[in-house]
DNA sequence: CTGAAAGCGCTAACAC
DNA sequence: GTGTTAGCGCTTTCAG
């Protein structure tokens, strides 16, 4: 059963049947408007370069049929998917959602859609969704903080996807990134409290074994107290998870501390306020009797009682230059490698000089 | 110039060049398997189809040669994206963070990715991200509130693509909806109020021209107090934008107000965070001069000062079931068309009985 | 259990 | 300015 033609066979196959339970094709519209197919994808994506009329009875047939253009083809075809990635830890947390959303509104900006993925503070689960981001063929990754396996990077330069790292500024200068130094800010908190004479301070962070913000920020809390001479007990340093109730607890925990610290250095606003919260139960006065200062400056932090002191950080300029940087190396356009955006100390209610000085830990 | 044999030219093209620049695709890997396309494709999607020996060196290859499958060809070829597409009004009001949260995991335990579409309360841009996930084939669409154009629900509908509305019960039984009953649980919050001897009340909720819970909840109220006898003087209700400022000064404006309320039902927790802040600045006692009730139950409010008293709403299990629906309707199988979930009211702090009985609205 | 081959719907040379 | 046509990389009958 020899097939006398089969590219015969295809082709009449292909103009024949107009896809009985399908939807409505280029191939339709094309014939509606008695065009090629290849003018209607013109008319599509370089209307300039087709004529008034055809381009109006393209229209016209696309709006009679409902037709809606096919994601995978263009893809397929075009090799491009016009979509960009986005990993970030966790979308509880409301300081994502202010760079989440700049990334959304300047990818939107330029005709890009963003594809987001949260792994949950998991290398592995982040691992899987690069993964994921590049089946789907993104142009190009926006990376929260640098720490990750090679083979996570390898992975992503192998596929020749740009990426730009956020909320870290990377080590390794080859590495684009867009963040402020989150050393530096941690300086300025903790000096904030140096100053106001606090000795005696705790400090309140993400895991570090998992987030290289919290790492970066306990380790410059560290140094800034030895640059100062100041101690830093073992016990009164709290590595947890990003939850009001994780700070309430450590909090709970240092003012039943022997020897009770004047102030504690939160490395996040949310266990900030956990860790305000508990001071109000406890009847202990913030900031008379304990001083609390936070980082990032959620939009919720002025309106707390106190209002809480805290490091501002440029969490929209960070998503919208991040954004601007993958977009300009997608399109092959040269630009900045790497950007330090500023932050600041924002001193409100929930820090003051401490009442009693605590002049036990001055040996 | 007669092409003498075009099938043959093509072939040979597709055969002989393995894309010099691009990457590795499954007849490469099909090739050093030494078995065909077809093998790779069912190792791939049904392993259980395919012999342990010829899976394995599928497998090594695709180890070997760093192979990363192509969404776009996979989705055309197949007509499935096993994606969902999930639209929500906004990223910053944590409340959706929990339901968008639950659909990721819901989704994601079932092999599909999700989508998500931040309309801002736009209607123009929730039809213009319905036409973006449909484009992009989605499988499935949850929605946010009901309200939208006859267009909107004729081109979803047009395509096939089933879809389930959240956060508002259809008034349509024939549209699939998870949803809490808005009026039921604003007559809890209200009555809570009410039963606290408070009788002159004021509302501030979002805009009810673009967001149809706020609709729902304010006529509720106004229901709700009509039912007991009580009025609602017109500049005691308050639409605004979803942010803490818009409470705060709706709250600045009822503080002045010649008759001032003892009390105030905000329609969602940022508004009463804003709220309340308002009254603790204008040293307004919360809640001996002022009883506040919010609607949502956000992390963040047990962890104010007072806590607040605010309707705690099932945006975990509602994104959950939602999902679960969605999923069902996408593989054909059968299942509830809407579901109803309840809602709690959750007392704390910030509601008390009225100091000083205002008598003068009673006639 | 495996392979051959026909597309999925669109884009992009290339020719006219 | 417009049409022809060869794929893009994969899935999916249909044979065997």
């Amino acid at each position: 059963m020899a097939d006398s033609n089969p590219k015969a066979k295809r082709r009449a196959k292909r103009s024949s049947r107009p896809r009985p339970g399908g939807s409505v094709t280029i191939h339709r519209i094309a014939a509606e408007a008695g065009v090629s197919t290849a003018t209607v994808s013109r008319a599509l994506n370089q209307p300039e370069k087709v004529s008034a009329e055809a381009r109006e009875r393209v229209q016209a047939a696309i709006k009679r049929n409902h037709y809606i253009l096919d994601g995978f083809a263009v893809g397929l075809a075009s090799r491009r998917s016009r979509t960009i990635g986005l990993l970030i830890p966790t979308i509880t947390n409301s300081i994502y959602a202010s760079s989440t959303q700049a990334v959304q509104r300047v990818a939107q900006q330029n005709g890009y859609s963003v594809l987001v993925g949260v792994s949950e503070f998991s290398p592995s689960r982040e691992e899987v969704l690069i993964q994921k981001l590049l089946e789907r063929r993104v142009d190009g990754l926006v990376l929260t903080g640098e720490a990750r396996s090679a083979a996570a990077y390898e992975k992503i330069k192998r596929n020749g996807v740009p990426f730009v790292v956020t909320w870290q500024l990377t080590a390794d200068p080859a590495l684009p990134s867009v963040s402020f130094d989150n050393r530096k800010a941690t300086f300025a908190a903790v000096e904030h409290l140096i100053a106001l004479g606090h000795r005696r301070i705790g400090l309140i962070c993400g895991r570090t074994d998992v987030n290289d913000r919290a790492l970066a920020r306990r380790e410059a809390f560290e140094a800034c107290m030895a640059r100062h001479g100041l101690p830093v007990s073992a016990d009164l340093v709290f590595e947890r998870d990003f939850e009001f109730v994780e700070g309430r607890s450590a909090m709970h925990a240092i003012l039943r501390h022997r020897s009770r610290p004047t102030a504690v250095f939160c490395a996040n606003d949310i266990q900030a306020i956990g860790a305000m919260y508990e001071c109000q139960e406890a009847g202990v006065k913030v900031p008379e009797q304990m001083s609390i200062v936070g980082f990032d400056d959620l939009p919720i932090s002025q309106y707390m009682h106190p209002q809480l002191t805290t490091v501002r950080v440029p969490a929209d300029d960070m998503g919208k230059r991040a954004t601007e940087m993958l977009l300009a190396a997608i399109e092959g356009k040269p630009g900045d490698q790497r950007v330090e955006l500023t932050t600041d100390l924002v001193v409100r209610r929930s820090t003051a000089t401490p009442k009693r000085q605590n002049r036990a830990s001055a040996s």
